[in-house]
Parts: C-alpha cells; sequence; structure tokens
DNA sequence: CAGTGAGCGAGCTTCCGCTTGACTT
C-alpha cells in the first residue's frame, strides 16, 4: 500500500490522475456522496438545531469500508473532492465518516486535470471549509424539509405518492403557464407582401430580386387595394446601403448548452445526449460532462490554437476568454471539450461519434477568429404610393469561425435572405414579375421540449448539470406532465397575386400547432400546481432558488449562521403546512360543464381514483352517476360540453353478426371492437363513433385470418394448449398463459405430453422463485 | 415482454445533488 490516498469524486478521474502521480500514490474514488439525510425518515431533527441524522446509503457500505481500510494505512490523506459547495461537503463526510485525524488529512483542488494542475495542488493543500460545507448542509436539509412537507399534504388533498419540491415544482409550473399562455393565445391575421422583379446579372443573364414590402396589411381589403396600386406603378432602387457586420462563435458546451445543441443538432433528448457523454467521459475522449462552466485550460487553449493554425492558418485563430453569465455556477470543472484537440473524429457508434464531432466544432470555433458579412439592403420605392419593398442580402466576406461551426437556434425563422443580391444601381428601374399577398397568422408561443426546460431552468438557476435529465424524468414519472403528440388543426389562408395586370385570388390550407414530443402538463400536473399556486406561492415562485441561493452563498461566505437561516424560513413555511392540512379543501380539479340535454342531469369532469373522468347526474340524484373517461388529449380544463357528452356515446353496438353482438369502444391501448369476448383493434383511420358493421367485421374476420396463420400446432386432446408463432418466435399458450419452449427443442414435434410437462416445469419453477417474478413486474 | 380493454378496502408514497452500476435469455 502507498504512502498517499488520494480520493477523487469520479472512477475516470481516478484512473488518469493516477497516471500523473506515480507509485507513491494511491488513487480512489468515492463516487459522488457516500452519505444523505435517511432515505425513509424524515431525517432532520427540528426541534435539536436542525441537526441532519446522516447515513451511510446501502450500497455504499462496501466502498465506505474499502476506503476505511485504505485510509488506515496510508500515512497521509488528500481530499480532492470538487471545489464547490457539494464537493466540499463530499470531502467534510468523507473525513467524518472514515474518521480521518487532522494532522494527516489534506484538502485539495484542481479545476482541470492535467499534470502541472495536479501537482500544483498537492504544493498547496487547505482545511476543509466547514462555511462552504454548512452552505450545503443548509442546502440540503431545506430541500428534504420542502419535500417531505409539502409531498404529504398533496398525498391527503390530491392523490397519494405525489411529490413536491423546490426543482420539480418550479419546472412543472414553467410548463402549466405556458400551457394556458397557448389556450389563452388569440392568433391574428395579417398579408405579407412579397415582389418579384428581373433583373440582369453580371453574365447579362437574367434573375429574380425578391424584396418584401415594408408594411404588412391588417386585412384582405387593404390588401387588395394596395395590389391594384401595384396594377399601374414603376418601380426603382432609391437606396443601397452596404453595412458591414460580424459575428463570433458561441462559447464552449457546459451541460446545458450541450443538451441543447444536441437537441436541436442531432435530435438527442436530454437524457440520451448525458449517457452518450458519460461513455465518451469514461473513454478519456472528452472532459466531465457535468458542468456549468465555460472555461478552457491553459492545455486545451495552447492545443486548440495548435489545431487551428495548422488546420486554418494564423487569420482564423482568436484568443478568447469567456466568462459565464449563470445564476449560481459553481465553475468546479472545465467546460465540455475533446481531451485531445488533434483527434477530429473519434471510433466508436455512430451517436457517439456525432456528439464527439458537435463538442470538437465548438470548442475549436470558440477559438476562432470572428465571421466578417456584409449585409445589404436595398429599397425599392413606387411611382404611385409611398410604400417601399426592401430586398434584403448578405454576404460572407469571410468565414473565420463558421468554417467549422454554427450554432442553431430553436425558431426556425422562414425570412430567408438571399444569399447574394446581383449588382444593382441607384435610380435603376426594375421590371415587375408579380406581387404576392399572403395570409399570415401570428405565431403562438413555443411550448418547451425538453432541451428548451433545461435552458429556461438554468436561466432562473434552478437545478444544477447533474440533475437537469432526472428533474425531467421524476416530472413525467409523477404523471405531471407528459410529450406531446398532437396532430394540429387545419386552417385556410388568402393568397392574392398580381401577375400580368391580373388579380387572382386563392384559398389555401395548412396545418398548424401540430406538436410532437413537447413538454404538456396533464391534468394532475395543472391541478398540483393550481393547490401549489394557492397554498405555496414562495415556493413556486421563479425566485424563490435565486432568493435562497443568496443565503446559502452568504452562509459560505461566514456571514450567515446556517441554522438561523433555516429557522427563518421554517417558522413560516411549517406553520403554512399545518394550516393547509387541516383547512384547505381537497383538489380534484371540478368543473361543471351543464347539463345533459336529453336527461336533464348535471354533468361535470373531474379527476377520478383512475384518472380525468365526465360524470352524468350526481350522488344527490335518486339513480347512481354514470362515468366515462376522457380520451387522450383532452383536458379538464377546456373539454366542451360537447365533447364531454360524447364520451358517454361509447361503448356503443353496431349489432349482431352471426348471432352474437358487436360492441365499439376506446380502452387503454386505443378503440376496439369487441366481439364473442374477443378484442379486435381497431386502425387508428377509423372514427369510433362513426365506424358501421361491415368495417367491423372485415377488421375480426382479418384479425382471425392473422391467428390461424400463427396456430403452429392444435391437440385434440384440449383445445386449450396451442402452440404459436409469436413476435419472438414459438411458444405454447395454455389457458391464457403463455410457456417458453426450451431451447434446441422443434415445437413442430412436440407432444401434447411433452407440452404439458414444459408448463408443470415452469410452474415448479415460478413457485421456487417468486420475488423475483414480483419485481420483474415492476417498472 | 409472448397481449392487454379493470374499478378500493392496507400500507406506502416524497425532496435535491454527487456519482456509476448490471445474479440472465
Amino acid at each position: 500500500m502507498s504512502k498517499n490516498l488520494v480520493i477523487v469524486e469520479s472512477p475516470a478521474k481516478a484512473k488518469t490522475i493516477e497516471k500523473f502521480l506515480g507509485s507513491d500514490y494511491t488513487v480512489l474514488s468515492s463516487f459522488g456522496h457516500i452519505r444523505d439525510l435517511s432515505k425513509h425518515a424524515f431525517g432532520v431533527d427540528i426541534t435539536n438545531g436542525f441537526q441532519p441524522i446522516y447515513e451511510i446509503s446501502p450500497d455504499k457500505k462496501k466502498l465506505v469500508a474499502d476506503l476505511k481500510k485504505a485510509s488506515d494505512v496510508a500515512e497521509t490523506v488528500w481530499l480532492a473532492s470538487d471545489e464547490d459547495r457539494e464537493g466540499e461537503a463530499i470531502a467534510w463526510h468523507l473525513s467524518e465518516t472514515l474518521k480521518l485525524k487532522h494532522d494527516k488529512t489534506r484538502r485539495i483542488v484542481f479545476h482541470e486535470i492535467t499534470k502541472p494542475a495536479i501537482l500544483k495542488a498537492i504544493e498547496h493543500p487547505r482545511e476543509i471549509d466547514i462555511d462552504l460545507v454548512n452552505a450545503q448542509q443548509a442546502r440540503r436539509i431545506l430541500d428534504r424539509i420542502v419535500g417531505f412537507e409539502l409531498s404529504p399534504v398533496l398525498w391527503r388533498k390530491v392523490k397519494s405518492s405525489l411529490s413536491a419540491g423546490r426543482v420539480q415544482s418550479v419546472a412543472v409550473r414553467l410548463i402549466v403557464d405556458r400551457e394556458r399562455e397557448i389556450q389563452g393565445f388569440v392568433s391574428e391575421s395579417f398579408f405579407r407582401v412579397i415582389a418579384l422583379f428581373t433583373v440582369t446579372d453580371a453574365d447579362g443573364k437574367p434573375v429574380e430580386l425578391k424584396s418584401e414590402l415594408q408594411h404588412r396589411f391588417k386585412t384582405k381589403e387593404e390588401a387588395l387595394a394596395f395590389l391594384e396600386i401595384c396594377k399601374t406603378s414603376h418601380y426603382v432602387i432609391e437606396d443601397i446601403i452596404k453595412k458591414p457586420s460580424k459575428r463570433s462563435p458561441a462559447p464552449p458546451f457546459t451541460t446545458s448548452t450541450l443538451q441543447q445543441e444536441a437537441a436541436r443538432k442531432l435530435g438527442y433528448s436530454v437524457s440520451q445526449t448525458m449517457m452518450i457523454a458519460q461513455k465518451l467521459y469514461e473513454a478519456g475522449q472528452i472532459t466531465y460532462m457535468r458542468t456549468d462552466s465555460v472555461n478552457l485550460s491553459d492545455l486545451a487553449l495552447g492545443t486548440a490554437k495548435a489545431e487551428i493554425l495548422s488546420m486554418a492558418g494564423e487569420r482564423y485563430w482568436q484568443f478568447r476568454h469567456f466568462q459565464t453569465k449563470t445564476k449560481g455556477a459553481q465553475e468546479a470543472h472545465e467546460a465540455i471539450r475533446p481531451t485531445y484537440m488533434d483527434k477530429h473524429e473519434i471510433s466508436g457508434t455512430a451517436q457517439e461519434k456525432n456528439l464527439y464531432a458537435l463538442i470538437w466544432k465548438r470548442t475549436i470555433a470558440s477559438q476562432m477568429s470572428d465571421a466578417e458579412l456584409e449585409r445589404t439592403t436595398i429599397t425599392i420605392g413606387m411611382s404611385n404610393s409611398s410604400e417601399k419593398f426592401l430586398a434584403v442580402g448578405e454576404v460572407i466576406k469571410f468565414d473565420g469561425f463558421l468554417r467549422v461551426y454554427i450554432e442553431s437556434t430553436d425558431e426556425e425563422s422562414d425570412q430567408d435572405a438571399e444569399a447574394l443580391l446581383p449588382p444593382l444601381k441607384v435610380k435603376q428601374p426594375l421590371d415587375i414579375i408579380q406581387v404576392t399577398a399572403t395570409e399570415r397568422f401570428s405565431q403562438r408561443p413555443p411550448r418547451y421540449s425538453e432541451a428548451a426546460l433545461v435552458r429556461k431552468l438554468e436561466e432562473l438557476g434552478i437545478g444544477r448539470p447533474s440533475t437537469y435529465a432526472p428533474t425531467i424524468s421524476t416530472i413525467q414519472k409523477r404523471t405531471y406532465v407528459e410529450k406531446s403528440n398532437l396532430d394540429g388543426e387545419v386552417r385556410t389562408f388568402t393568397v392574392l397575386t398580381l401577375k400580368k395586370d391580373k388579380i387572382k385570388e386563392e384559398s389555401k390550407s395548412e396545418r398548424y400547432g401540430a406538436d410532437k414530443g413537447k413538454l404538456v402538463p396533464t391534468d394532475i400536473g395543472m391541478v398540483v400546481n393550481d393547490f401549489l399556486m394557492d397554498y405555496f406561492p414562495n415556493i413556486l415562485d421563479y425566485n424563490f432558488t435565486a432568493n435562497v441561493e443568496k443565503e446559502f452563498d452568504d452562509i459560505a461566505e461566514g456571514q450567515l449562521n446556517w441554522q438561523k437561516s433555516l429557522q427563518h424560513f421554517y417558522d413560516k413555511f411549517h406553520p403554512m403546512v399545518v394550516e393547509t392540512m387541516a383547512n384547505s379543501e381537497r383538489r380534484s380539479g371540478e368543473r361543471v360543464l351543464g347539463v345533459d340535454p336529453k336527461s336533464g342531469k348535471q354533468i361535470s369532469v373531474r379527476i377520478g381514483r383512475f384518472g380525468p373522468i365526465v360524470q352524468l347526474g350526481n350522488k344527490e340524484g335518486d339513480e347512481k352517476p354514470q362515468f366515462a373517461s376522457l380520451k387522450k388529449g383532452q383536458l379538464l380544463e377546456t373539454i366542451t360540453l360537447e365533447e364531454a357528452l360524447d364520451l358517454f356515446k361509447l361503448p356503443r353496438s353496431l349489432g349482431e353478426w352471426e348471432g352474437k353482438e358487436m360492441v365499439v369502444g376506446i380502452g387503454r391501448f386505443g378503440a376496439y371492437v369487441r366481439y364473442d369476448s374477443g378484442f379486435y383493434s381497431l386502425p387508428k383511420t377509423e372514427d369510433p363513433m362513426l365506424i358501421v358493421a361491415e368495417t367491423a367485421v372485415a377488421i375480426i374476420q382479418a384479425k382471425r385470418e392473422a391467428d390461424k396463420n400463427r396456430q403452429m400446432k392444435i391437440f385434440d386432446q384440449d383445445p386449450d394448449l396451442q402452440i404459436l408463432n409469436g413476435r419472438f418466435g414459438p411458444y405454447i399458450s395454455y389457458q391464457k398463459k403463455n410457456y417458453k419452449i426450451p431451447a434446441k427443442t422443434d415445437p413442430l414435434q412436440l407432444t401434447y405430453e411433452a407440452c404439458l410437462e414444459i408448463i408443470q416445469n415452469d410452474a415448479k419453477t415460478a413457485k421456487k422463485a417468486p420475488a423475483k417474478k414480483k419485481s420483474s413486474k415492476k417498472e
């Protein structure tokens, strides 16, 4: 065993550092935090100065024992966890848990994993910063108090197993608020006017020049009137303005910007990006992937420069130092960058290659020179109106960083600036080809994609690089939000075209509002959000985290006592919890929509035991009320009386076929026909409200035909026993259960007795390991 | 995982931030 033990957070980091330090040093990893507040209990002794009750996580017991052994024999223990609040706490937990003697313990930090940085750190050890540790404890305890006091309120007042927390509840609020903005949005239409001219280019060939009228018209009448004026107008170039402009590269990647760009450019989900990045990190190809820093090490700056010089030359290189603007950034690591800048590509899966290439380009571009552009704006005047058309062109004079990388944006712009304009002169007359006025609509605010939500959370200083992906998964697991799958609607718009002195009016149609894979709130999400907004508006405040972070900073600087800070919060917060528990109404999102015109009974919607339902009649009535589930995509908040009444029209009978009744309904897996105690799924193209008996019969027959082809063998002894060919190959079906056929057995050769034996064997093994079966059922 | 289309009855659920893991066909 070597004289020195170094403990870092990540095993990949440990491996790298061990190489730098030589044989006198053993480097081990703590795998993040080793202790936490007790998992099932409250974990904080409120009445005793918020004393935390820490436990070693069960999966860390062996690790801690190993660390203990190693630290006992080492002469010096170097605690090299990250230099941020959490890292300092990890160092402190290690020293407490391993009972490290003060005189043989050193605390060291480094921001980059390079040999000089690590050797320098070893030369400058310091003490554990207990103020910073206390700031972390305050953060941890506050989160526990908020989460473990609010969640039970939801269990009582809304539904069991729900949760609330400082981060997740605000994430849900953002999505709910945005959805309501969209619901309340009133789209306005206007007319954009585009004129197409013909001019000759440098070679004397005719080319088109596209220009847009500066003025947009509110109504069709105004647009028509303008086109009438255009009929008799002459057009002339009044002005040409050339303006140089510059574009600068974006800073290197942080976790959040990597997630955004990987989503935009490669279509990866936030968690996918993190999994791929983790692989790259473990393979030593990129630096650490959970970071809020845009900083590059001196080593990286040097190798990036060398790479740019050899690739593109001196003119393309520019030294840049980026500074983070993110609220609450802790900057314990570098930006995300390739470990070796001269590695333009790597071997690996296609996904790994793509993500690596993205990181490489972004990093290199960040040290390249500005792109120089020239923007030309041409003003075209009319002989009989003061309206002006503008044509805009942009030329790249010097590509600079654009040679390598262009950052994407979320909004797809339809404002296509012409790349190059033909040579033109002021006062030059122009020949008109056509003028079109197209009706357009103002855009509703966009729904959040996963990556856009991450960007917003980061902007508000809520959550950390390590929690963005888990937060998105939590709010979906709690069914507060889901990924959208909206087809949108069709709308018509008007296009007016003036060509050869004639105005033509056309009506065209387009699909709008379609949204796939965006985050939308569910009914539960909205009800929980509204409840929390009513009773705990301060926790849901977008600035709540920012405000408590200020307190944590004061604690870290030794200006504020952490217990006092928590006491101050708790004295206000806890009474609100008690009050809400005692006096608030249960929430179900109930809305009364009106009365059923047939029966005169009340129609209402609310969240029922198994999800959102519409109810016909009420408890006080003579008869039991009737219920129906809401369809996917319908919300309690927006469903109309008519839509709610439609839900009671299913299941409906299609009449009899061969003596048995066919019934159409909508179930968990979509629309179906039930016939002779069997279920037949309807294809998406069939509307269960409109389907007729003949179509249903055809579907039933088709399914029966397919089932017949599935049958490999049936037995005369027992019609319940069949050998079927399924998605995963042949299997035995017996009394509605399925059994695997042992390997190397020809299914067609199996006898009735052999099948029964397989079934009995399966029953035996199932009895032997019932726990296993149970756990595998769980998600 | 092998195809589904229900309807309580006891006790448990829950937070945020660090980090990777993995008894099998």
